[in-house]
RNA sequence: GUCCCCAUCGUCUAGCCUGGUUAGGACAGCAGAUUUUCGAUCUGCUAGCAGGGGUUCAAAUCCCCUUGGGGACGCCA
């Protein structure tokens, strides 16, 4: 089955978020595993939303989560150009050709007169459809509004009042269209196509054999067939996945930053870990995994297990997902990751090759990258004390001289074996001991194991911060 | 309002199609172990079939209704 088609046509009109990645990955999971074409498009059918800041940042975004499109733009294909907006004439064809057979008009009715016959429509608690008035006014009418220079729209007839679709995650859905459709618009006024028109030529001329895309577009699927067959297309197979919400059930949105790919990355998280947990919401391998690598979510994915039921996004699974993946790493790879990541994000405040021999202390530790610049400030001996208190006690100051006087008795020790010689000659044991020796050595509360930070160190690097936690 | 979709622990889910399970796993929470500390790790515990009616010897599972949630109804996508 080397001939199926999928594509992921985002609009340019903000950063791609949890819910626009997860539909990305699912197309090209779909697609890779059956050997298939994954295609990107770029939906900017409206100018003025569409911004090219934004289109940098979603190809951008994409490759970063490790999805590459085998056509589209700058790859190239042979269905191109992969931009709807270099496709204008393209789509003004098809609308000639609709108003040729009939299938379609030019409508003359006002943004005006529709707002109004909405507001009248909401206000009698009908359904706020277009009532095709637009279909047949007469000759002398529509010369009347040319003459007040109303530019047309054109509209597409809407004729069969009920149909039914096979979608290839809900199963059989019927609409019934009388209700809900009027003639839709699909060319504005200003000659430019809407988003119906575009997705249906793009979608049959790009030879897409499955649409996978979000359940918003559930409801825009009967006037996506319907347009379809008018043009003389057979429409692709529909399958719509359900919307993932915020954390408190909330609609995800462009402009809600704390779920975009952007800021998922600002954090530090990995794109293996992000598309772990992305497919997780909404799909389940059926067995008790949850953690997987990009290879084994390719082998594992399959559409027909993904659920009907909408999702919340939480972040406190990504962080554990990604921790998890974080421990699986090597320790090269971990500092080879951290590294780029640190750079990436201009947090690299440092010497390189230091930091790079430190990273691997904090693998186990930490849940996402951005915790990394504040471990890293043992690196620097006048860091800040995160608790002064903790170190200002007659006990801690007790441990800070004995510290001084067995690194001064002798040799540097491993830190278990200098530890066991501080603990005999003060009151201070169990937490009350290595808290202050902690404080101490990294000004934190949380962090590594001490033996491991401990050889990082030299023996006057570990004098100093003992006589300075001593003087505060 | 109308049409469409959905409904298992707080959250993500398995189980539903093909009725018989102590309703399984994970995150979070709580407790313990370990680490002479925190974190990480390990073990255990708490917690769920939205409600009502059918069908059936038997319903999370099949059917209907109610309720709740979501989506669509744009010269946005």
């Amino acid at each position: 089955m080397g001939s199926i088609r999928v594509r992921f046509a985002p609009s340019p009109t903000g950063y791609l978020h949890l819910g626009n990645i997860r539909t990305a990955l699912f197309n090209y999971l779909f697609a890779k595993r059956e050997g298939g074409t994954f295609i990107l498009r770029i939906e900017d059918t409206d100018p003025e939303r569409s911004e090219a800041e934004y289109r940098q940042a979603l190809t951008e975004d994409l490759l970063w989560m490790g999805i590459r499109w085998d056509e589209g733009p700058e790859v190239g294909g042979a269905s191109g150009p992969y931009l709807a907006s270099e496709r204008f004439s393209i789509y003004r064809q098809y609308a000639q050709t609709l108003i040729q057979e009939g299938k379609a008009y030019h409508c003359y009715v006002t943004e005006e007169e529709i707002e109004e016959m909405k507001r009248l429509a909401r206000a009698e608690k009908r359904p706020p459809r277009f009532d095709n008035r637009g279909r047949d006014f007469s000759k002398a009418e529509i010369e009347k509004r040319k003459a007040q220079g109303i530019r047309p729209t054109v509209r597409f007839k809407i004729e069969n009042p009920k149909l039914k679709m096979n979608d290839l995650v809900r199963g059989e859905v019927s609409f019934n269209l009388d209700e809900m459709l009027g003639d839709f618009v699909i060319q504005r006024a200003d000659g430019t196509p809407t988003f119906h028109l575009a997705v249906c030529v793009d979608d049959a001329l790009m030879n897409i054999t499955h649409v996978i895309r979000g359940e918003d577009h559930l409801s825009n699927t009967p006037k996506h067939i319907l347009l379809l067959e008018a043009m003389g297309f057979k429409p692709p197979q529909y399958g719509h996945l359900s919307l993932v919400h915020g954390p408190g059930g909330e609609p995800l949105s462009k402009r809600l930053e704390s779920v975009s790919v952007r800021e998922f990355r600002r954090k530090g998280i990995l794109p293996q870990a992000l598309a772990n947990y992305i497919a997780l919401l909404g799909w389940a391998p059926g067995d008790n995994r949850e953690i997987f690598s990009w290879q084994e979510l390719q082998k594992a994915f399959d559409l027909k297990q993904v659920n009907k039921s909408r999702s919340n996004y939480d972040s406190q699974k990504l962080d554990w997902v990604n921790g998890q993946h974080l421990r699986i790493l090597s320790d090269e790879d971990f500092s080879r990751h951290a590294l780029a990541y640190l750079k990436e994000q201009k947090l690299l405040r440092q010497d390189e090759t230091l930091v790079h021999k430190i990273l691997p202390v904090f693998k186990d530790n930490i849940e996402h990258f951005d915790q990394l610049p504040e471990r890293l400030e043992v690196l620097s001996d006048d860091f800040q004390y995160e608790s002064p208190a903790m170190i200002q006690t007659p006990e801690a100051k007790e441990i800070f001289r004995t510290a001084l006087d067995v690194l001064n008795a002798g040799m540097l020790l491993p830190f278990d074996d200098f530890a066991a010689q501080i603990k005999p000659k003060v009151k201070a044991k169990g937490k009350n001991l290595f808290m202050p020796l902690r404080l101490a050595l990294t000004g934190k509360e949380h962090g590594p194991e001490l033996k491991r930070i401990f050889p990082l160190f030299s023996r006057d690097q570990i004098k100093k911060r003992f006589e300075r936690a001593l003087a505060s």
